[in-house]
DNA sequence: TAGATTGTTAATCGATTAACAATC
DNA sequence: TAGATTGTTAATCGATTAACAATC
């Protein structure tokens, strides 16, 4: 369907949903793209181009609704859609992640954590049981998972990526800070690498100083 | 000094850092661009290129040494020097950064968290303190701070972010999701969207169902 | 209707890739 | 020296911005 949209685009498209929803929460009932574009900080033609690419929701004249567009922002961004979230790796990170409650409320439910450590093993976070790895097979197969958080130490993190694709796993969300070599085109991979954006970061601490 | 490099060929350094490291503890001594390129999955012209940008680290006919590169690189990023690092929010996400030790070897050296929950006010995360957030500004005055990572709700980050940069932060790791409001343009700000991030991955699988 | 603002085409800008002379 | 591979310039590609006709 839409069909060749730059990843550059996409990423656009939560930040637009994020301001969108301040602005519905403050009563706002139409906004231009001029208005729009003074709050984010973006030009009011890149706007109207990221918008266009998915179809014409605004009005000549008016602008845009902001309810109207918000909600077709989130059915763009498959919001309306609830997500089952399992998260391998039940440390400190995936603890985390399994108690962020926003998560829940965009429609990504986590159902179930997956650890090897046996400590953890059966203990809950949030009243989400934490399971044994080995359980990953039997788990997915009698429920439905969309998405594995994969918050666990790289040395086992491209074994288990292939444990999932062969699952049916239709995305992983990888925190684990290897690149996954996944082949299949059909499982979709977002890299969260915290220590790549650190090392940004210092990178312009270090030249503001100069 | 390096001026105007674009933030498109900084966001691709730890990755280059990553890969020479792997490489190193390999043993691998040297490799050339287009070796990388088949590793990295990118072209050997953008290697040459983005490292060009910083000097000419390799030779011709040779190619690059492993060890000269990683290090090179490992100064671009700043690694060379430590950066004392507060966690402003020590729930879940606070914790897991200041638990998460490899950040430590890469230079960042977690120094405090705050919080403002009394019930955890006083206790120790992997050895490192919890403040209260009231303390903040004494502890600024008397410890070097060059990095605060925001991990807190959005509705008080904009107000934190404010008396940080009034007490000469260097940069912000913000994982609030709000774009922090700072003007001052010697304060480096790097936001890590989480929530984002997973909405771009949820546009992936939908547009790839059909 | 007149004014406002979109949707969309055209122009510009920047980033990526290709090519090749320089040189180890 | 000959072969290999960089550093760098030129060509291409894609993304952003500007402009404006369409239209509410």
């Amino acid at each position: 369907m839409e069909k060749g949209i730059s990843q550059a685009v996409v990423r656009r498209m939560p930040r637009y949903y994020r301001y969108l929803r301040d602005l519905l929460e403050q009563g706002v009932e139409r906004v231009s793209s001029n208005e729009l574009s003074k709050l984010m900080k973006v030009t009011a033609s890149q706007i109207r181009q990221d918008l266009n690419n998915f179809g014409g929701f605004g009005q000549q004249g008016y602008g845009y609704n902001v309810r109207f567009l918000y909600e077709e922002i989130g059915k763009i961004l498959g919001l309306d859609q609830t997500h089952n979230l399992i998260i391998i790796g039940a440390g400190n990170l995936g603890q985390a992640i399994a108690n962020y409650g926003r998560f829940d409320s965009l429609g990504f439910v986590t159902v179930a954590l997956f650890d090897v450590n046996p400590e953890i093993i059966g203990k809950e976070v949030r009243g989400i049981k934490i399971h044994a790895l080995d359980e990953l097979e039997v788990f997915c197969q009698n429920h439905k998972v969309d998405i594995a958080a994969l918050t666990m130490p790289k040395q086992s993190a491209d074994n288990t990526a292939q444990r999932l694709v062969e699952l049916g796993i239709r995305a992983i969300w990888n925190f684990a800070h290897v690149d996954l070599d996944v082949d299949d085109e059909s499982v979709v991979v977002e890299n969260v690498h915290l220590s790549d954006s650190l090392m940004q970061l210092s990178y312009n601490i270090v030249k503001n100083k100069q």
